[in-house]
DNA sequence: AGAGTTTGTTCGTCTCCCGAACTAACCGAC
DNA sequence: GTCGGTTAGTTCGGGAGACGAACAAACTCT
């Protein structure tokens, strides 16, 4: 690719819609002077964004708030409730489940449903699919309330075509184009015109988990800090049935879907046996049969490995480690520190069991929060 | 820090500076109509936009060249020969440099002094880096050049003020302000007004292998790819008396100046002695005497770790072990690929002795080519 | 009720880029 | 040599988008 670094003026006006949004999404309700003040735009110019912004059914007026001080009160700006939604998916070893996700950060229509597929190989997990999506597109439509995309989480690594999964060891998959089968049995609920897209779990968990909070939806707070802005460099470290890092940057995952390479790195020669049919791997030495510390220590020696040439803000435990006792926390806190990473950088972030499915869905979303401009509810 | 994304009409212009500057950099000699062609701006604009280059002494028309074609030849333009220069200092544990470094990305003025710095301390190296950083302002002084800024590699981690070695195993420093200490030299040999930051040197090696090639000077390739262009992300492994690994996006490097944490990864349990005072460190491992096939696996294990997850594009082998030979780099391809980054993807770079001291001076003169508007020939 | 304050809109102006038209410079053909 | 064809660079009007001042609206406090 060459410096194609040129910014017309319509790209100028697509960018501005697009940081007007994310303001909003983040400070809802917030009025559109307090915008301005955010951006650095001005009165006028905001306005002018945020009216197409209410005309394209992304935001609404929620009409005078109370003011702020003694002076005019300002119109409440929020995402519109009747606004395009995200679908998030998900696959597991044990099971299926999706939701839906708005602007607001709200999820909805929430399911599970346990089915083995740790064997059942990937055309029975699309078939195990197909009514989870069925039922989220009825919700959604219900609502009316426009699909603005599908994104599958799977406990694999997934090419940059963000289709084929490249190896899911704890579904026994290899090279299969997850992405074409799905799209089939989308097809048969009536998904045709919908993007769909097949990502790793455990960048998506990451993504929910480092990106600033929006409005005042209820959110665990992990990697993001008190006052909603996520610290720069962060590493993640979560996954279910896989153990996956991700290196997030401003809340956002740097690289590719291979976050779960990271657990099948040999943590002790001759350890307990992996799905991956090798040993002593990091995701089989720290399962919940392992103890604590010896897990903590697994962990934190690869951990270590990766963060520290890094030097993070914050690590995050997130996923599986989630709800990790002190002593593991202590041990991985121990092996980060003899290799340079304080570890007062070390989180726990709060147990919350969508928090994959809510980075699924938030990501089926994010192309349109990008360029607002480009949104039609089609 | 909140979405300040706005973007001002002065900042557009600024960024469209930025951008046919670069194009000129990496292409030249090159015309006016090229540079429209490959940026997407019109040549009307980018007419505007080369005049003020030429008047802020950046750039340089050279005449016209001959024709493409058939039709009017396009004039060359091309880097200032009298324009700025950035100073490049390193610091090693048996010696310091330096060297100069301009627009076209030629070195100039190099200088290697042999100095024992393992034991000496901080205060005796800043003090042997006087005459180095003096001869190198003469020399840009007799160019008639002037100085945009001046960066030191230092084998060590760096804080994020650019200014702190936090650790430096190898010279046996711990939280020295370096850069305080520097800036005392640099003002008895008159650099007084210029920016010196302090950095990292395998970062600053791996900016100098990773970054797209400018204009026609001979440059070693090890992560760009023929055509110049770097691929999206690089894992970059290099050091001389350190060992570190960067993380390179789209040739610019990620994350801080803690890459040579790396090195002091535990890599084999009770292996050979490390300067950091520990046993069987990665960069102990790797040292000379190790054989190769055994060093190949230690730093191939460590490796994986890192950038496994990340599923770079290209793995880069620089520094001490650009010269590496079959053994060592089959046996460091092989734990790449037992962790599923194919062994096609790892490089090794040519050996060149100055890729960090042109880095360093590169590093220089980023900021000058990221806004050229803000330079001002002081 | 009136002064003070903050919000949102309107309108004129400025900056910057685009595109068409024009001149300049070179090639090849006759 | 001269005349079309072609490409490079400049000039100039026009338009898109943001800014800033001015104004109307809405609320608080005295």
């Amino acid at each position: 690719m060459d410096a194609r670094g040129r910014i017309t003026a319509g790209e100028l006006r697509r960018h501005h819609l697009s940081v007007v949004l994310e303001t909003v999404l983040r400070h809802a309700p917030i009025s559109r002077a307090d915008v301005a003040g955010r951006t650095g735009l001005t009165r006028s110019t905001v306005s002018g964004l945020v009216a197409e912004l209410l005309d394209g059914g992304l935001l609404r007026d929620a009409g005078t708030g109370r003011p702020a001080g003694s002076g005019r009160p300002g119109h409440r700006l929020v995402p519109d409730p009747a606004g395009p939604v995200g679908i998030g998916l998900r696959i597991e070893d044990d099971g299926v489940g999706g939701c839906l996700v708005d602007l607001a950060g709200r999820t909805g229509a929430r399911q599970w449903r346990r089915v083995a597929l740790a064997v059942a190989g990937p055309v029975a997990a699309a078939r195990a699919v197909r009514p989870v999506l069925r039922e989220l597109l009825l919700a959604a439509a219900g609502g009316d309330r426009p699909a603005a995309g599908i994104v599958v989480a799977v406990p694999g690594v997934v090419g940059a075509d963000r289709s084929t999964v490249r190896t899911a060891p704890a579904l026994g998959w290899s090279d299969v184009d997850f992405g074409a089968l799905l799209a089939v049995e989308a097809r048969t609920v009536g998904a045709d015109g919908i993007a769909l897209s097949v990502r790793c779990g455990v960048t998506l968990a990451a993504a929910a988990d480092g990106a600033p909070s929006r409005g005042a939806a209820p959110r665990p707070r992990g990697a993001a800090s008190s006052d909603g802005a996520a610290p720069g460099t962060v590493v993640y470290v979560g996954g279910r049935s896989e153990v996956g890092v991700v290196l997030l940057r401003d809340g956002v995952p740097c690289a590719g879907d291979s976050a779960i390479r990271f657990g099948h790195l040999t943590a002790r020669r001759g350890g307990a046996a992996c799905s991956c049919g090798r040993r002593g791997c990091v995701a089989a030495e720290t399962g919940p049969d392992v103890p604590p510390a010896r897990a903590g220590r697994a962990l934190g020696g690869a951990l270590a490995a990766f963060a520290a040439p890094l030097d993070p803000d914050a690590v995050v435990l997130g996923g599986r480690f989630a709800a990790a006792g002190a002593e593991f926390c202590t041990a991985v806190g121990a092996e980060l520190a003899r290799h340079g990473v304080p570890a007062e950088r070390l989180h726990r972030s709060t147990p919350a069991p969508g928090t994959t499915l809510r980075g699924a869905g938030g990501s089926a979303l994010s192309g349109l929060v990008a360029d607002p401009g480009a949104w039609t509810p089609a």
